[in-house]
DNA sequence: GCCAACGTTGGC
DNA sequence: GCCAACGTTGGC
């Protein structure tokens, strides 16, 4: 099978690449995720060996900051059951999990970020959900040609 | 801190 | 099933 590409969102100053990259072997679930869209790629698309550009957001300078690879695909997220969790709910069912997460591993960290700004600046990059207006998912798929021409920007 | 955009909820 | 209200995301 194909190997998928992606962008997956986070805070750094929540979680960063580089609180990725101090993990035991570099490696975290990736979990908290609430949105069904974003819910129905973990669970169903992504694969393991897939590679996923870490995007940093709510920052100061948003824009993709390295790359990840899937080392786990979708399983249930544990955190969904957890009271004390800051991202429980309490509608979901451990019989029937509506929220999954995979485990991600830190890949490496650009020489500097790309940031979204500069992604606007290219038409070859306009057909990202990334760059359109009012677009909130914090998980997304990106096409080979995308990832190769933002590659090359680094 | 503001606010536009969006997803979800719940009354009807 | 509609839609107003609400909460969240995330850039600026």
């Amino acid at each position: 099978m194909n190997m998928n590409y992606w962008l997956m969102k986070s805070e750094p100053e929540v979680f960063g690449i580089h609180h990725l990259k101090a993990r035991p072997g570099r490696t975290e679930p990736w979990d908290g995720v609430r949105n069904y869209q974003a819910r129905n790629m973990l669970r169903d698309k992504m694969q393991g060996g897939d590679q996923a550009f870490f995007y940093h957001s709510g920052c100061a300078v948003p824009g993709i900051a390295g790359i990840v690879e899937i080392v786990k695909p979708g399983y249930p997220d544990a955190t969904a059951f957890d009271p004390q969790d800051h991202h429980y709910d309490p509608k979901s069912d451990a019989q029937n999990p509506t929220w999954y997460r995979v485990d991600v591993r830190y890949v490496r960290t650009f020489k500097r970020i790309i940031t979204l700004t500069e992604l606007k600046t290219h038409k070859q990059l306009h057909g990202m959900a990334l760059v359109q207006r009012g677009n909130r998912l914090s998980i997304m798929p990106v096409t080979p040609r995308q990832w190769e021409y933002i590659l090359a920007l680094e």
